[in-house]
DNA sequence: TTGGTTTAATTAAACGTTTGTTTAACTTTG
DNA sequence: CAAAGTTAAACAAACGTTTAATTAAACCAA
């Protein structure tokens, strides 16, 4: 069940790129069989149908963008702001190495008629959410963080910020002359922007009285 | 060449909700033609094609998008600080009130191929970031604001806020318990909350040493 | 106003493509 | 030699767009 071979990671990786940048629709499987170097008739018979070909790329991705945090989160020696900018760091990490199934996954919230991949964002959501409560709540006991924090906005402010950066870097990089800069310079550079932008955001909110 | 007919409006919005909900590729001129309660054949008789018909929409809602702000920040008798809030709350008033269009615009900017619509998104976000740098740089020089300001980051938090949280109000309502308010309740609330968040968090970036 | 003519609006049907999927024949593998 | 993998061809359905026929609206001289 959680196996792939390597034939299907090709169809599910090259799926992916199209996904996020045609859109589910926008992509024919015949665009796909192009792009991943196979036959046609093959994406129908590792994975049924285009529809399940996206459950199947949900379930590739979904597997390995849940797993981290909590061993940082019990971690006795950080302070509560310390675990805060590892919680940035990691999530923009993440979504920078990820950056074609985040598109997908921003495409698939839009969308009114809920599919498989509605369920699983929406606990992927909500134990988000719970983990970044948690952390809150105790450094508001150790009296680190100050009361009425908006955890739910809070959250918005990363996702939506991370998020929209990553999906406009084309804008960005032009409205800021930042044209010359190679791919990997770019991403360098506005992983580190991002990032101390993130960290004085969330501290400011978090310890200013 | 600005004025449309009660007809195309009709076709136009009908489109505007689709295109939002199933995306561009996702909708059919068949679903158009139903939801607008027209014939089939009306669209191409009064837009050329489909993706005329998008242009058309971009046209129609850009036109009253941009309008705003200038008046306000020319006011001599507000703070820097009060015009920040006063972007924040005219910013997202326009999503709020623009949701579905807004949609498109962030389905767009995740494609790869650029249409007709790109030179449009460019020029929009341009004059924003001009704007709010013209604000900031105003309210340094009067000593309100700190020195070294992100604005494009900056920018990116307003836009990627707001813009997350209308996409994905369906999630964030579950994931609250708000499922119980009616649709105007909650977007009172919301509008509220998102408020008083982004006006602390800019706050709290602009001001704080 | 009337009647005649031109223009615009509207329709159902048909057009040629492209779509996702399946078939049946063939090749490779264990 | 059976099972899995791979292929080109074919399938019906849906797609965006056009056609040709019909109705409604606008115009203007008598």
């Amino acid at each position: 069940m959680t196996g792939y071979s390597e034939k299907q990671i090709q169809i599910m990786e090259a799926a992916e790129e199209l996904f996020a940048n045609k859109g589910f629709d926008g992509t024919s499987v015949r665009d796909i069989a192009e792009e991943a170097g196979v036959n046609l008739a093959m994406i129908s018979y590792y994975f049924g149908s285009k529809e399940k070909l996206m459950e199947s790329l949900f379930q590739y991705r979904g597997h390995y963008i849940t797993l981290q945090l909590e061993n940082m989160l019990q971690n006795k020696e950080m302070s509560s702001l310390q675990k805060v900018y590892g919680v940035i760091d990691s999530y923009m990490e993440r979504i920078m190495k990820l950056q074609c199934f985040h598109k997908i996954m921003s495409r698939e919230q839009m969308a009114d008629v809920k599919g498989a991949t509605t369920k699983l964002i929406h606990e992927l959501k909500k134990k988000n959410q719970e983990l970044v409560q948690q952390l809150i709540s105790e450094g508001q006991k150790k009296g680190e963080f100050k009361k009425n924090i908006d955890v739910p906005l809070l959250m918005a402010t990363l996702i939506g910020t991370t998020g929209h950066l990553v999906t406009t870097q084309h804008y960005y990089k032009k409205l800021n002359n930042l044209e010359a800069l190679s791919d990997e310079e770019f991403e360098k550079h506005i992983k580190k922007k991002l990032s101390n932008h993130l960290k004085s955001l969330f501290k400011a909110v978090l310890t200013y009285e």
